[in-house]
DNA sequence: AAGTTTCCCTGATTGC
DNA sequence: TGCAATCAGGGAAACT
């Protein structure tokens, strides 16, 4: 399950190879795959013919802003859960859930594979705010690793909620990019039981869970990405942060720092693994 | 209106 | 052994 620290993984893998490629044409191998526009013919051929500038990330959104000189264009993508960018030569065989080839010069290839079918991409019209188009862009919240994400901007967002923190901090809305791996693993760091009502929280606990946050996801993005899940960088290689998961995907293991059981619960429809001793 | 549930999907795992 | 039920989860839509 891609979360900011893998989609933040893979942009800066595209970065290092795609910058300055032409695409010179695609396949759409499922057409539900491209959210926009909705003819999957236009949306090759709009892309076709541009040249990648650089990609950028909001959230868990990629956004690679294409040159067709003199316009420019986004191309967007949403890895969800089980998407993957591969770069690869266009003779390597093909994934088994490949969905979209895009081709570039020297037989390149931008290969979209997604095993659940629920990734998206986009392809928005210059002159056009990307928000219009990728509609989920609009409602994101700070991006942690902003100047934004203050503790005067958490307490505004979570003190009037009755929801639990775990689900606080996985509304897009509120931050932008935590998902299910990062949010228990900065709660367990916070000591933040997530259960815990927003509104319960002190703010001595929303600066150690704002802290906590931001140290969870550059542990990630250092390790190259979790190991869970089938992700890959664009490469093919899998991340390292598995093993350092201190709750995550651990229940009925010992908690590394008191050796208590590590418990898992359900909220909002998505587990959540704790330690009852050290988080209170 | 805020908060919860359902849905989309496939492969691995669990249970009888 | 074999098949069916269950689980996994990002985000949007449908619901309460």
């Amino acid at each position: 399950m891609p979360e900011l620290p893998e989609v933040e993984t893979v942009r800066r893998g595209l970065n290092q190879l795609t910058l300055h490629k032409k695409i010179m044409g695609g396949d759409v191998l499922f057409s539900p795959t491209i959210a926009y526009p909705f003819s999957v013919n236009k949306f090759i051929l709009d892309i076709t013919g541009s040249a990648i500038a650089g990609w950028h990330r909001r959230g868990k959104y990629l956004l690679a802003e294409l040159i067709l000189s003199p316009q420019s264009q986004w191309l967007g993508v949403h890895l969800r859960m089980t998407g993957q960018l591969l770069w690869v030569h266009q003779d390597e065989p093909l994934q088994k859930h490949t969905r979209v080839r895009l081709y570039f010069e020297d037989q390149q290839e931008l290969r979209f594979v997604d095993q659940r079918k629920f990734g998206q991409m986009w392809c928005v019209a210059s002159g056009v705010a990307v928000e219009s188009t990728i509609k989920g862009l609009a409602k994101l919240g700070v991006d942690p690793f902003s100047p934004l994400l203050t503790v005067e901007y958490l307490a505004s967002r979570l003190q009037k909620s009755r929801r639990c923190v775990k689900t606080a901090l996985l509304d897009q809305s509120i931050i932008a990019g935590l998902g299910n791996i990062y949010a228990d693993e900065a709660l367990f760091k916070s000591g933040i039981l997530p259960t815990t009502v927003c509104a319960d929280l002190q703010d001595e606990q929303i600066e150690v869970l704002r802290t906590a946050i931001v140290e969870v996801l550059c542990a990630g993005i250092a390790a190259g990405g979790t190991t869970f899940s089938n992700f890959l960088n664009v490469k093919g290689i899998n991340g390292n942060y598995g093993a350092e998961a201190w709750v995550y995907h651990r229940s009925g293991q010992v908690c590394k720092v008191c050796g208590n059981l590590i418990q898992r619960t359900k909220l909002a429809g998505r587990s959540s693994y704790f330690c009852s001793q050290c988080q209170n």
